[in-house]
RNA sequence: UCCGGCGUAGCUCAGUUGGUUAGAGCAUCUGACUGUUAAUCAGAGGGUCGCAGGUUCAAGUCCUGCCGCCGGAGCCA
């Protein structure tokens, strides 16, 4: 990073010092002391390089100073960049001075032995001076400028929606509530997507990226109560353009975090042979086609009877897919599948019929290999206000919140699609994280919220 | 909301059928060492056994309640 803000360099460009003096700052990730040597590890958010002080080659003060710099102190070094096979990273740099900003009074908590998860997320604001935390979050904002970067080139315009809403999307019983002035309640948006439908009316393809709330209370590895999702939405689209493009976003997802994110993949010990494999075209699968390959496999459904016990089916035409199901049909794929056309009795009230099969909605989800999961969820929207409204009314959904969304039907109605894509999902899968509380800087979950 | 599991040193854990003064590794502190990568070696300090009550001659261990945490299902991105 090149700029007027530059008085040192960063530990990432270090490579291009070799043989010269250079300047760093940062924080203690390690040291080790070895008789007359001294190694330090660096840590300044690029990047970590070790520095290494011979007792004989530097003055008396400069050796007893860096005695002091326990785990995570902050300091600065002077010193001489050199090749050495011997150091982590092929490059260490030889110091001549060593200055302190701050000396931890307690020790530090988090060591690099191993830790629970309980004692991790109590320190989740240290924990992310961990190496292996700054690599997905890495990860995580190469996700994001890819995002950006894919719509902002294929002719998209960023239209957020807000976040704090009168009216619930799906219905209430997951949305976080609280007051409003002397308007009465408010909610935090699960989705943004009924605004964006207003937006791409105005704007042709539109797409909306902030977080979302719900309040479901589900406690999983893939479940947040905060989360980001990016939901583009297009006007004219019909659902097999939407597929083709969720296609489109998430190749140009994994293969620019393949270009930018080595060292960071590296760390994770992910193996990125596998997401090599994610070019178009993807699988596709019909719901009735996924429901007969489960059939065929003998994938049996699960249902609690009201006394506790379980009994099981076989998968019957209708049923949703849990998480199971899922699994069970991504076993077959080494890249994503979108699966599309599920029954209407399962899927949104905004979602438009099969004009072909009456049974069944124009949705379409984009599950990942590698138990990745449902990274995506979208549809064709209904644009018939006659269906629409009776949608509204069947499912009992305030129809005084939904005027503005009808007049969308109203005034120049066109056939309209779009989805959503969660960031935390994909940035899992991506990653390979085995829970979605490690991807996000400070999850927000059913029982917790500190810190 | 439902099902299952865990709670012992700063951290990760062991602790037998209830039985003497509750242990290990790491971390910390002291000392040694010119190549450490989770260094090694020698020594030292460190405990409200989650909380409350109960059974018992005796409870980390058994019982009851509470609290905290973890995993899964459903719901979804």
């Amino acid at each position: 990073m090149e700029s007027r803000y530059k008085t040192y360099i960063y530990v990432e460009q270090l490579g291009n010092y070799i043989g010269k003096e250079v300047t760093l700052r940062g924080w203690v990730y390690d040291r080790t002391e070895k008789g007359k040597l001294q190694f330090i590890k660096l840590r300044d958010g690029t990047g970590i390089v070790q520095c290494v002080l011979f007792k004989p080659n530097v003055a008396e003060d400069v050796f007893e100073r860096a005695k002091s710099l326990v785990q995570e102190a902050s300091f600065g070094i002077r010193g001489v960049v050199r090749e050495d096979a011997r150091a982590p990273g092929g490059v260490e740099v030889d110091i001549a001075d060593v200055w302190i900003y701050h000396i931890p009074p307690e020790q530090y908590p988090i060591t690099p032995k191993e830790h629970g998860i309980e004692f991790l997320m109590e320190h989740r604001h240290l924990w992310l001076r961990s190496q292996r935390q700054w690599a997905i979050l890495r990860v995580r904002a190469a996700v994001v400028r890819a995002i950006r970067e894919f719509f902002d080139a294929n002719g998209f315009v960023l239209a957020d929606s807000p976040i704090l809403t009168p009216n619930a999307c799906e219905g209430t019983s997951t949305l976080f509530e609280t007051e409003y002035f002397d308007l009465g309640k408010a909610y935090l948006s699960q989705s943004g997507q009924l605004y964006a439908e207003a937006s791409a009316m105005a704007l042709g393809r539109v797409y909306t990226f902030g977080p979302t709330f719900r309040a479901e209370r589900s406690k999983t590895r893939r479940h947040l109560t905060e989360f980001w999702m990016v939901e583009p939405e297009m006007a004219f689209f019909e659902l097999d353009d939407t597929m083709d493009l969720a296609e489109d976003l998430v190749e140009h997802i994994v293969q620019t975090v393949l270009r930018q994110c080595q060292r960071e993949l590296a760390v994770l010990g992910r193996d990125t042979s596998k997401l090599e494999k994610v070019r178009r075209p993807f699988y596709r699968l019909s719901y009735t086609e996924a429901v007969e390959y489960l059939q065929k496999r003998g994938v049996k459904l699960i249902k609690k009877n009201p006394d506790g016990s379980e009994s099981q089916y076989d998968f019957p035409w209708g049923e949703d897919f849990g998480a199971p199901q899922e699994e069970a049909i991504m076993e077959q794929f080494d890249k994503p599948c979108i699966i599309h056309r599920y029954p209407a009795e399962v899927k949104a009230f905004y979602m438009k019929r099969d004009p072909s099969d009456p049974r069944v909605v124009l949705a379409m989800d984009m599950l990942a290999p590698e138990g990745g999961g449902e990274i995506i969820g979208g549809s064709q929207r209904e644009d018939d206000y006659d269906r629409l409204l009776e949608r509204i009314r069947a499912e009992h959904l305030p129809l005084d919140a939904f005027q503005w969304y009808l007049d969308l039907r109203k005034y120049g109605s066109v056939p309209h699609s779009g989805f959503g894509l969660g960031l935390e999902r994909t940035v899992k899968w991506i990653t390979g994280a085995e829970h979605i509380r490690e991807v996000i800087p400070f999850p927000r979950m059913i029982y917790r919220i500190v810190p």
